[in-house]
DNA sequence: AGAATCCTTGGAGTCACTACAGGGTCAAGC
DNA sequence: GCTTGACCCTGTAGTGACTCCAAGGATTCT
């Protein structure tokens, strides 16, 4: 299989699939006469899984780790638990801050009632407030 | 006032005054004889609205653009109104692929029940079966 | 005088890609 | 035989918003 092949069958960028080959993720596969890259599925199967894990935002690094579990199976599996929950916790961190930062935002832009100039908006207002280290409806608890 | 008075007034890092300066977010400030950047209260309000704005999450671009409105407050306000929208939207797409992610990180954490050897982990076991093209456990709907 | 602290510049590193630039290879069509 | 186009190669630079470091100059404390 070729790089584009490769690339088509699992969605991922050809210059992504380099990337990791680069990055150590992935083992670099034998070359043809011309110096192109050749597949096997066995390549396939540890691109997918990288990719699997990217969808749960896992880290690089991590994903390396779990990948070094897949090839040894006979250790034990409590770092993958603690790889799991790192992430849930990494996860749920910025969940809590996206979510005060929601309401931070609407707030916020609940400041602004209909077209006017800067000098006289709320948003602005309440920013610039902020800085002159008033309190601000944004952060007010 | 020398560049870790203001560190130390706005709590921002003295590198990070520097890289806003460089950013052409800060106005480069007077310096002294010796070379060093001394500041005024104005560049303190300055940096004081850009952490604000940074605390929201907003894009140093986007507070690139509310600096002008804050220099030209006679200009109409629409544009802020839509910087903040965009920020809004921003934020709750990342809410929504978070929230997401949690509910797959705890359907897959859920599959490892106690230790044992990585051969026989539920959440490795269901990382490879998605690498196969099976049903995870993380994805099925 | 010497040490500790501050300041300067410039460059490299972070993360996970993405986008070239400048070339080589190969099959199809004319 | 030649051109066109689709592929492939390497290597470098860019993204955002910092953060860290090296190598040196200035100031301040003891
Ligand atoms: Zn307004
Ligand atoms: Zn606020
Ligand atoms: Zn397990
Ligand atoms: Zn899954």
């Amino acid at each position: 299989m070729r790089i584009g092949e490769l690339s088509k069958a699992t969605g991922v960028d050809v210059e992504t699939i380099r990337y990791y080959e680069k990055a150590q993720l992935l083992s670099a596969p034998a070359r043809s006469d011309n110096g192109y890259r050749t597949y096997t599925q066995a390549h396939l199967e540890r691109l997918a899984f990288i990719r699997h894990c990217r969808a749960l935002d896992i880290p690089l690094a991590a994903v390396q780790r779990l990948l070094t579990f897949v090839d040894s199976p006979q250790s034990d599996c409590g770092e993958i638990d603690q790889l799991i929950d790192a992430q849930l916790a990494r996860v749920r961190a910025r969940l809590a801050s996206m979510h005060a930062l929601e309401r931070q935002l609407m707030a916020l832009r609940g400041q602004c009632t209909g077209p006017h100039s800067a000098a006289e908006c709320g948003i602005l207002h309440d920013l610039v407030a902020a800085a002159h280290g008033e309190a601000c409806v944004c952060h007010q608890n």
